[in-house]
DNA sequence: TTCAGTGCAAAGGATTTGCAACACC
DNA sequence: GGTGTTGCAAATCCTTTGCACTGAA
C-alpha cells in the first residue's frame, strides 16, 4: 500500500532503472509495477495477475508478469518473502518500506511484520566475528499465534 | 557426519517412527538413512541419490528418496537446509546435533554454521511480544567471505 | 524505423503419483 | 499371505523460453 506520490516515485526510479539497462516502460509494464505498488501484503505472481485482470487494467500474460517481476526486484519496488512457504514465489512492496522481517502462524497462516534493531545488530556482529560482509538475511519465525496456540500444528501453504 | 553409535540410534529412531506410522523399514530405507547420516554437508536428494549410487550400495531410484526424505524429516534425522539457495531443497544432518544457524557466502558459496545464544533469546523475546508460541525458524546470513570480498557480488545457486 | 515487449505455446526442471511387481513382518 | 515398498513412466506445478507480431522511443 503507497499512496500516489510514492507510487509516482516508484514508477519514477523503475523507469530509470529501465533506461540504464536500455529497456523501455511499456503500458502493460506500467500496469503491473502499479498493481505490485498497491498490493497490500504478499503475493505470488499468480496472484498479482488475479488483480490485474480483476481491475480489468490490464490483459497481462502470466509470462509477462513473471518477465517483470525481476525487473521490479531491480528497481528495488519489490522483494522477495515469505522464503519458507513451500509452495511458490511470495513477494511484498520494498519501495519507500523500512526493514522488517515476518512471523508466521503455522496454523492459520497469518503473518505479522517486526521490525528489531537489536536483532539487525546482533547480524552484524555474528557477520563480522566470522568475517563476512552481510549484504542480506532472510529470516522469519514460525509458530502460532495467540488464536492458534490450542490448536495442533499444521503447516499452511 | 556421525559415530556409528550415533547411527544405530538414529535407525532405532527412524525404525519407531515407521512403526508408529505402520511403515516399515525395508533394506532401501535404511541405506537411504545411512548415507544421509553420513553425508558431511548440506545435500540435496539428487546428490544423495549419487551417493547411494557411488558406494554401489544400493540401487535406489530417485523416486524413491523423494519418498524417504520427509519420514527422515519427520523422524528428525535429517532437516531442510539452505533455504536461500534458489535452486533445489537441501537438507543436512540433525540428529543429535545442536542447533545452528548459516552464514551463506553468495559469491563462492561458502557455508559456515554459527550458534548464537543470544539470537534465540531475541527471537523468542519477539515471538514473546506478538504472543506467538515459537516453534521453529529459518534464517540465513548472506554476504562475502573474507575471499570474496573484492569481488564483484554473484548469487551461487 | 528500429529494438524491445507481448502473447502463446511449448520446453524445462524439480518433485509427485499411479500402478504392477516385489519384499518385509 | 497380506501390506507396504519400489521402480518406472507419466503427470504436475511453477517458471522460463522461442518465436512471430505489436508497440514504444
Amino acid at each position: 500500500m503507497n499512496s500516489e506520490e510514492s507510487i509516482s516515485r516508484a514508477l519514477e526510479r523503475f523507469k530509470s532503472v529501465l533506461h540504464e539497462r536500455s529497456l523501455k516502460m511499456s503500458t502493460v509494464r506500467e500496469s503491473i509495477a502499479r498493481a505490485a505498488l498497491n498490493y497490500d501484503g504478499h503475493f505470488s505472481v499468480e496472484e498479482l495477475l488475479r488483480v490485474l485482470r480483476s481491475k480489468g487494467v490490464s490483459e497481462a500474460h502470466l509470462a509477462t508478469v513473471y518477465r517483470a517481476v525481476p525487473l521490479l526486484v531491480e528497481a528495488g519496488l519489490i522483494q522477495p518473502a515469505l522464503l519458507s512457504k513451500g509452495d511458490h514465489q511470495r513477494y511484498e512492496v520494498a519501495f519507500e518500506r523500512e526493514h522488517h522481517d515476518h512471523i508466521v502462524c503455522t496454523s492459520c497462516g497469518r503473518v505479522v511484520e517486526f521490525v528489531s534493531e537489536a536483532l539487525e545488530a546482533l547480524q552484524r556482529e555474528i557477520a563480522d566475528r566470522y568475517e563476512f560482509s552481510l549484504d542480506d538475511h532472510v529470516h522469519e519465525l514460525l509458530g502460532r499465534c495467540s488464536d492458534c496456540r490450542d490448536k495442533p500444528a499444521a503447516r499452511h501453504s
